[in-house]
RNA sequence: GGGAUCUUAGCUCAGCUGGGAGAGCAUCUGCCUUACAAGCAGAGGGUCAUAGGUUCGAGCCCUAUAGGUCCCACCA
């Protein structure tokens, strides 16, 4: 039945429709089932305070693209949704949001907090995933978790206690990154080194003399960038080796301004060639300074408060912020004449990835997972390939973090998000590690404990994402069944955070690996290569992409042209590209349903002409290389093959080639065979596109089948053998050779396509004559030919014909006027010229002994012909001029 | 300081294991040809950063150089 289509395809309306129809009949569900394998991914969950971006629009449209071909394949496809509690982002906004209240989060408590912040969860939690729906992501929302649920809180606290039982979590006093701002400490992995200017304070410090006097004349001088954490220093150091200090090393110094004797300790962490060769050290306040302390028996003097104003210690700068003090002690300094000189100095500063503040190292009890071990078969996994890294050299980061891996600090002196299942024991302080509140204290029996304050690095839970959210700890059948999930799909930048992490917590706590393969992608940037940034406000909208344009172009521009791991620029001009697309494939349906018998097509068993072979044939090829192409996860290389060929190849030439036989044959057989060709065609090629443009290829899909039916759960097309046509490849290929000729020839002459003309074509070679009589009515039409005779020789053909040479044949074209014939012969000339750079090239490579003995044979076989190929049309070109110019 | 990566048409980028340089956009010339002007037919444009090397053969492999980007380390 020919049915209606608009002429330009517009997205909105249909992309909803379908994406409930989806919903409705459950074809994102996946239940376990034992006759199928099982094909996972478990996304990586998107902050419930999180809008969504153009990097969610890539990854999730990669995570979409893999899961649907998979269920097309018959895998038993889940892409595992949820979201995360992202402490300590969310926890800033909620506080953000407080203020504007004019209520801080100490004002509410602990509990009121919490509240808030359920609420904020209940209200914003569920905005990203509805964007998701948006994108045409086919997860299995029925399986939705979130990293604060019931299920996964019972996992974390069940890590947490096997692991702290193991020895493998440790609460230990060492130097950690403290934000002042957020008043927490944070891990290594958080904090983000920025170069900023600086400057270089040159001081010195008086010797204590022998005699116990500060000495006048002596001083140690060297430079910091730091001088308010002199109010901490507790030594100064200088290299062993160092000859201009060995005299004073184990001399005491007097540290100004606070009044207290310091030592000069001698230490293979001080560089001589650097500055003075003097290092002052301050162990509360530098990890290096810290480490040195440790070696040295040096006190470690905490000079800040939480908030990073001076405390206590500092005497009389207590109160001030840092800042102020710095300034205040520089001053003191410079009027005690201990100042020497001031520079300029760029430096790097470690700030907080969240909020940018200048990070602040403290001593403080925190809770740390020792790495060492737990990494092992992290590393090795990766090592022997049981986890495969794409692209490859993703692997070098990896191992880059690995080997230099430090034990991670875990505890967050926040509230949003996993308590620590730590408790204390209110009499004697014992501590105990427990799933829940112990009834009493195991040491002294006391009834009174008190859980740990602090809440866990939000990537403790993410960690466990992947087994978490299929039931562990439970031992369920999910678990069994869909673990180890086969692909992650993620950003290279939190390699580190997460990647890493659910890998080492995959084997620890499954034995297991996590994912068979990580598909890395790079960042989404703006035009100009920036990155996309609330404060340069050059984000682009997702959602506001799909709105106008439709979320199938929004996916096919971040998939095309993009490799994995790479970054990419984001263009409104791709996105046209795409849409255009959208707009070739729509039209070609319609053109195909225009012409469909009012009746279904019945035909079953089609008497297929060359050109319907040929098609197939290109098909067959498509299918093959497609499916290569995304088993080895190379998506973009594959949607570029079917964009190329439903434009070039079934669009550009073989509905064009089909026309005439709709139109105006009398031949039912033939139209049928065309009909039902262009349907298959259609149909499989939508098949291949349907992972990248869900939207338009289901409704074409329905419209052309049944409404019953949905693309989405189709078979994945297979390549088969009896698509396989040879021949006809090479015949149609010739014509198509022909067909360029002629256009080329006319273009060149300026002849109105309106104005057809006589062809004939003459061949001595039987299959030549045989696929130009058989395929005569196209070549016709797109030859803009008035009438096309094929023969053996050019007897009776005007002497004046424009001539086009190809292989194994000659093309004459008898235009009304006369033809230049100065021109003609230039023409030729021109051909002449460029044969024989191609002989040149083939007889170079032919004629080299060297090429004959090492080269493979079949490239010398693929030589070898087009020499004859070249030879031939060489001859007749030759032939052609030679009559030209009599 | 260590490492990764990039340098290909005017612009943005593909180019899988080495076998005659591609796409989109832009430019130019024709076309309202009954699916599509969001289109059709054609054209121009590249010593694949530079210099060496390996190879019968290099955009692709190796070495060096220049420039860009990023990650890690953090010399106070």
């Amino acid at each position: 039945m020919s049915k209606e289509l608009a002429k330009t395809y517009d997205p909105k309306g249909i992309e909803d429709r379908l994406y409930q129809k989806w919903l409705d009949k459950k074809y994102f569900h996946a239940e376990v089932d034992h006759s199928k394998t099982p094909f996972t991914i478990v996304i990586p969950p998107p902050n419930i305070t999180g809008q969504l971006h153009m990097g969610h629009a890539l990854d999730n449209t990669m995570q979409d693209i893999l899961i649907r071909f998979k269920r097309m394949q018959g895998y038993n496809a889940l892409w595992q949704p949820g979201t995360d509690h992202a402490s300590i982002a969310t926890e800033v906004k909620i506080i953000e949001k407080l203020k504007e209240e004019g209520i801080s989060k100490e004002d509410l408590g602990r509990e009121g907090f919490l509240e808030r912040a359920w609420e904020w969860k209940k209200e914003y939690g569920g905005r990203i995933i509805s964007q998701l729906k948006k994108l045409g992501s086919s997860c299995d929302w029925d399986r939705e978790r979130f990293t604060m649920d019931e299920g996964c809180n019972k996992a974390v606290t069940e890590v947490f206690c096997k692991m702290h039982e193991k020895g493998w979590i440790y609460k230990g006093s060492r130097i950690i990154n403290w934000c002042p701002v957020c008043n927490t400490s944070i891990s290594d992995a958080e904090v983000e080194y920025t170069e900023q200017a600086g400057h270089f304070w040159h001081i010195k410090y008086p010797v204590i003399e022998d005699d116990g006097s500060v000495s006048t004349t002596r001083f140690v001088e060297f430079a910091t960038t730091r001088p308010e954490t002199m109010l901490g220093d507790t030594a100064v150091a200088v290299n062993p080796d160092d000859d201009r200090y060995k005299d004073i090393v184990g001399k005491k110094l007097m540290l100004p301004i606070v009044n207290r004797e310091i030592p000069v300790v001698a230490d293979a962490y001080v560089d001589m060639e650097f500055g003075t060769g003097v290092v002052k050290i301050t162990p509360a306040h530098d990890p290096n300074d810290f480490e040195v302390g440790k070696r040295h028996n040096l006190p470690e003097i905490n000079i800040l408060n939480d908030d990073a104003t001076i405390n206590e210690n500092g005497g009389k700068f207590c109160g001030m912020d840092r800042y102020e003090a710095r300034e205040a002690i520089v001053k003191e300094l410079d009027e005690m004449g201990l100042l020497v000189k001031i520079e300029d100095y760029s430096h790097n500063v470690g700030t907080h990835d969240r909020c940018k503040t200048t990070i602040e190292p403290m001593i403080k009890q925190q809770w740390f997972v020792k790495m060492d071990e737990l990494i092992k078969p992290a590393v090795e996994a990766v090592k022997n390939g049981d986890i495969q890294l794409i692209p490859k050299r993703m692997e070098k980061t990896y191992f880059n973090w690995t080997d230099n891996i430090r034990d991670w600090c875990i505890s967050r002196q926040l509230w949003w998000g996993h308590r620590i299942p730590a408790y204390y024991c209110d009499k004697c302080g014992e501590v105990v590690v427990s799933p829940s509140m112990p009834e009493k204290c195991p040491k002294c029996g006391c009834e009174h404990l008190t859980q740990d304050p602090d809440t866990l690095d939000t990537w403790f839970s993410s960690a466990l994402w992947p087994f978490s959210t299929l039931g562990w700890p439970e031992h369920t059948e999910d678990l069994k069944y869909f673990y180890p999930t086969d692909v992650l799909v993620t950003g290279y930048d939190i390699i580190f955070f997460w990647v890493i992490r659910m890998i080492f917590s995959g084997y620890e706590q499954m034995g297991e690996k996590p994912f068979k393969t990580v598909l890395f992608h790079g960042l989404v940037r703006d035009s100009q290569g920036r990155k996309m940034s609330k404060s340069l406000g050059n984000g682009i909208d997702p959602l506001e992409i799909i709105d106008q344009y439709g979320a199938d172009a929004l996916r096919l521009t971040l998939i095309t042209g993009n490799a994995p791991g790479n970054d990419m620029r984001f263009y409104y001009e791709r996105v046209e590209a795409s849409r255009n697309f959208a707009n070739k494939i729509w039209n070609a349906s319609r053109f195909i349903m225009m012409n469909m018998p009012e009746e279904e097509l019945t035909v079953t068993d089609p008497v297929l002409e060359p050109v319907d072979k040929w098609i197939l044939s290109r098909l067959n090829t498509l299918i093959r290389d497609v499916t290569d192409n995304m088993e080895s996860f190379e998506l973009g290389i594959a949607v570029q093959k079917v964009y190329d060929f439903i434009w070039d190849e079934f669009c550009d030439w073989y509905i064009e080639m089909v026309k005439p036989r709709l139109y105006n044959s009398d031949d039912q057989a033939s139209k049928d065979a065309a009909l039902w060709t262009l349907k298959t065609v259609l149909i499989n090629a939508l098949k291949l596109l349907h992972p990248y443009m869900p939207f338009i290829t289901e409704e074409i899909f329905c419209t052309l089948q049944s409404e019953e039916e949905s693309i989405m759960i189709s078979k994945w097309p297979q390549y088969q053998e009896a698509w396989n046509f040879d021949k006809e490849e090479k015949d149609i290929e010739i014509i198509k050779e022909a067909v360029r000729g002629i256009r080329n020839v006319r273009t060149e002459m300026n002849v109105a396509p309106s104005k057809k003309a006589q062809v004939f074509v003459v061949s001595e070679n039987a299959d030549i004559i045989n696929a130009f009589t058989e395929g005569k009515l196209f070549f016709k039409s797109l030859a803009y030919a008035s009438e096309v005779t094929v023969k053996k020789d050019k007897a009776g053909i005007a002497e004046d014909a424009v001539s086009v040479v190809i292989a194994n044949a000659t093309l004459y074209i008898p235009f009304a006027e006369l033809v230049d014939l100065k021109q003609e012969i230039e023409r030729l000339e021109k051909e002449e010229k460029r044969l024989e750079g191609e002989l040149n090239r083939v007889n170079g490579m032919l004629k080299n002994e060297r090429f004959l003995s090492k080269a493979p044979q079949a490239k010398i076989d693929e030589e070898k012909e087009k020499l004859a190929k070249y030879t031939q049309m060489m001859e007749q070109v030759k032939e052609r001029l030679s009559q030209l110019k009599k």
